[in-house]
DNA sequence: ATTGCTTGTATGTATATACATGTATTTATG
DNA sequence: CATAAATACATGTATATACATACAAGCAAT
């Protein structure tokens, strides 16, 4: 549905305008479905963010700097996230040997569990965004890397 | 910059997949560049778009039913973001005479004011956008508007 | 008018986020 | 080597958000 009729708005000064405020509202709509699908896993987009990256390095650990590199929201806060994911076993922390300041953060085999599980859900997500064929998704691809610069 | 480049996440499994991934992401850019611009102003992301609808309403007064419909953000609290607004002397709320379950709330001259001044710093905002050519935001705009349904 | 249902908004609460600051460790510099 | 600066992370605090619940006003049927 376009954007204007979406939040009634009618009109706007350019199409930059407008795609601003679409990625925004796209984004918050996307959102919303990716933590409902979460939900029931009782871990939140963030900390599935972390998850996936960890899974990404495993069985290497990463330490909490790569992690706040690597995730889709910079300003989330890492070190309490994973502390949220240790309590519920889906990962370890050990202080790094090698510099004592750094935490080594893995995986653990229920975590990798609980993704695999994810994986079998986010097939069904993406089917919904299937709106797009492959082309036009690619095609969003690059307008919005081009966007950001 | 390319998302797989940006997140250093080297595969995956599809377009869409990168398409969610990179639409999430590039959300969260834009948003922190847009709370950014409004921080000076002492109003958050939420709060301006309040602001917008009732200016977009001016001088009728919009319930805080039809903010919450037209807001980008549909799970803010649009009641408290009133209060706060108020409390800030930039919207006025009064008991709805023929309803009185309702709230009509209207922005004051003073809001009207500050988001003339915001205007003048969107231009800047979307200057920085200016990666796409107005063709560009237009194809943007229509595979977003696509990818919603 | 009474009852029960719906609607519009407010509030309580738990969690999340943003930002500043604190602390330990390492690295750089004289 | 001593000290300052930088780095990696943790924590405090204020604010925001999500969701459930509460509550008052209106509505509909009897």
């Amino acid at each position: 549905m376009e954007i204007g009729k979406e939040i009634k708005q009618t009109k706007f000064k350019n199409e930059h305008q407008k795609m601003l405020i679409n990625i925004l509202f796209t984004s918050g709509w996307l959102g919303a479905k990716h933590n409902f699908n979460l939900k029931p896993f009782g871990i939140s987009a963030q900390q599935f963010n972390i998850l996936r990256i960890l899974r990404g390095q495993h069985p290497k650990p990463a330490t909490v700097n790569i992690l706040i590199d690597r995730m889709l929201d910079k300003n989330s806060n890492a070190s309490r996230l994973v502390e949220k994911l240790r309590i519920k076993k889906l990962v370890e922390r050990a202080v790094c040997p090698e510099d004592r300041r750094a935490v080594n953060v893995v995986i653990t085999k229920k975590g990798l569990d609980l993704l695999d599980e994810l994986d079998k859900m986010d097939n069904t997500f993406l089917k919904d965004l299937k709106n797009l064929s492959e082309k036009e998704a690619a095609t969003l691809n690059l307008l919005l890397d081009k966007l950001r610069g």
